[in-house]
DNA sequence: CTAATCTGTGGAGTACACTCCACAGTCAAG
DNA sequence: CTTGACTGTGGAGTGTACTCCACAGATTAG
């Protein structure tokens, strides 16, 4: 598919989605038309467009994501640093569902508060 | 306290500090010293810092989480409306944690798929 | 065939969240 | 009473993540 129809599929824009692709988060195929190219997407890569989506609603930045969502198999990464960095990302992941929690018990302190004084 | 005790206590820059007092997000009493003011800052002030700094780390930009600290108590927005705030934000978080969830099962199966093609 | 709509590129501009700097007043130690 | 470490202010600069624009080629509806 291409960029016009990713953009929709995926609510991104297309300069984002360009812009994703400069930085390595998204590959396309070049198809020829002419003289000049167009980008071809994949079923894939929209799923990577909603990976990375989530991941940046949850406070992770794009340089985060990218390991997160590559395919690590570049092959460069020994496997058991690949387990090294899943890993950690776990943890980093734990420790967001804690605070999350801890702003939740917090807000419904706060409703509670709010619901109590009403009457 | 001072903002330099304040910085130390929490991590955060002196200019940061400064930045998120610009903002509203925090308050500070004037001392006068001769001719100049300096800000004293409450223990209250370092704990609703720790709060804004989980909140960023969790996806939430400063302005969102302005109104999610403040006093509400401008008296200004009436109390249903304050209950239909913080009930909205508390949607807004189950459905990060939900997205986390996500995320940690994907790894938890990259995980797994790594352990096993490892023997 | 032509007009409208799509496409990639390069580069400029924007919003957010800081970060740094120069300057000048304050204060505690020696 | 000087020196060094602290303070507030104003303003400039930075990194991240887009967003917009002008241009020129491609494609599609009529």
């Amino acid at each position: 598919m291409l960029i016009g129809e990713m953009a929709s599929k995926t609510g991104l824009s297309k300069d984002t989605i360009r812009f994703y692709e400069k930085l390595g988060l998204i590959t396309a195929q070049e198809r020829q038309a002419g003289t000049r190219f167009y980008k071809e997407f994949s079923e894939e890569t929209a799923e990577r467009l909603r990976l990375i989506n989530q991941g940046k609603g949850l406070g992770f930045t794009l340089s985060e994501i990218k390991p997160l969502i590559n395919e690590w198999g570049d092959g460069t990464m020994p496997k058991h640093e690949q387990v090294e960095v899943i890993e950690r990302k776990l943890e980093e992941i734990a420790q967001k569902m804690k605070r999350l929690d801890e702003i939740r018990s917090y807000l419904t302190t706060k409703l509670d508060t709010l619901q109590q004084e009403k009457r």
